[in-house]
DNA sequence: CGCTCGATTGGCT
DNA sequence: GCCAATCGAGCGC
C-alpha cells in the first residue's frame, strides 16, 4: 500500500516565502531550510513542564471571566498569543500560542450560526456567559472550536496555533485520526493550522461544548509570555463563510502577520496593515 | 504553489 | 433532503 506518487514530491520544495520577516522574531523560521532540525529555540519544555513552576498551590495562571467579557472583535484579537492548554486524561498537558481567529457577532451577523437571532440545542454554547466553549461537528467527520464573548449570540472561533508544547502526543492524535495510514509523519506546521486541525490535535470534541474555559480541568487558557514587542495583526476576510451578502468580506479575521503556524494567509489584506 | 474535488454525518428551514 | 465556520489527495504549472 505505497502510495508514493510524483506529486507529493514535487510538492515538497520550492515553498520559500519573504513574508517570515517579522515572524523570525517571535518563532522558530519555517520553510528556509528542508528539514527544520533544531525546532522551538525557547518554549522547548517537554510536554509536562515542572510542576512546581506551572501551578504553585491551586494558584495557575488561567484567564478569567474578566478576559473573556469583552465584544468578539476585541477578544478576537485579545487571544492573538494567548497559550491555550489543554490536560489529557493521562496528564500530558498540551499548549499551543493562538495566532489566528475569528469573530462572530451576532444575530446581525450574516455568517454566524446564531443569524436572526437563531438558537438551537447545538448553539446554545454561543449564548451562554462569556468564556463558554461551542464545540460544533462539521462536514461529517469534524469539530470547530469557539469561545462565547460578550454580546448575546456572538462567538470567537479559533483557527490556528502555535504549538508550544506536547507536539508528539498532537502528531499522534492528528495522524490516528486520519483514515488512510499512510504514515508520513506530519509536520509541525500541520498539526494545528487549521480549527479542525487544532481540535484534532488537542483531543477537542462534542463532549467539551458548553464548557467552561474559567473553571474546566482540562482546558484553559494562559497569559501570553511577555515579547519583545507587540507583532503585527492582519485582519482579513473569513475563511469558509460562503456568501453571507454584505458580511461575506467583513475583515473579521485576525491573525499574527507573518505566523508560519496561521491556516490562510491573505496578502490583499496584508497590505493594509500597519507596522 | 494553487486549484479542484470527494469524504461523511449531524442539524435543521 | 440539503447543507456545512474543513481537510487532504491529486494534478497542473
Amino acid at each position: 500500500m505505497p502510495v508514493r506518487s510524483g506529486a507529493q514530491l514535487s510538492r515538497k520544495l520550492g515553498q520559500k516565502k519573504q513574508r517570515l520577516s517579522e515572524a523570525e522574531r517571535h518563532q522558530s523560521p519555517p520553510g528556509g531550510t528542508p528539514t527544520p532540525s533544531p525546532q522551538e529555540p525557547r518554549l522547548a519544555l517537554g510536554p509536562q513542564r515542572s510542576i512546581y513552576f506551572s501551578s504553585p498551590r491551586g494558584a495557575p495562571a488561567r484567564l478569567g471571566l474578566d478576559f473573556f467579557d469583552q465584544p468578539a472583535v476585541a477578544l478576537a484579537r485579545a487571544f492573538l498569543g494567548q497559550v491555550l492548554v489543554r490536560r489529557l486524561d493521562d496528564g500530558t498537558e498540551l499548549r499551543g500560542r493562538i495566532v489566528e481567529t475569528e469573530a462572530y457577532l451576532g444575530p446581525e451577523d450574516e455568517a454566524a450560526h446564531s443569524r436572526g437571532g437563531r438558537q438551537t440545542p447545538r448553539n446554545r454554547g454561543m449564548f451562554m456567559k462569556p468564556g463558554t466553549l461551542y464545540v460544533y461537528f462539521i462536514y461529517g467527520m469534524y469539530f470547530c472550536m469557539n469561545v462565547s464573548s460578550q454580546g448575546d449570540g456572538a462567538c470567537v472561533l479559533l483557527r490556528a496555533l502555535e504549538p508550544l508544547g506536547g507536539l508528539e502526543t498532537m502528531r499522534q492524535l492528528r495522524t490516528s485520526s486520519r483514515k488512510g495510514s499512510t504514515g508520513r509523519a506530519l509536520k509541525d506546521r500541520e498539526l494545528c493550522s487549521g480549527p479542525s486541525k487544532l481540535c484534532q490535535a488537542l483531543a477537542i470534541d462534542k463532549s467539551f461544548d458548553q464548557r467552561d474555559l474559567t473553571t474546566d480541568e482540562a482546558v484553559w487558557l494562559e497569559p501570553s509570555p511577555p515579547g519583545p514587542r507587540e507583532p503585527a495583526v492582519v485582519a482579513a476576510a473569513r475563511v469558509g463563510i460562503g456568501n453571507a451578502g454584505e458580511w461575506t468580506h467583513k475583515p473579521l479575521r485576525f491573525y499574527i502577520q507573518g505566523s508560519p503556524w496561521v491556516s490562510v494567509v491573505d496578502r490583499g489584506a496584508e497590505r493594509n496593515t500597519q507596522v
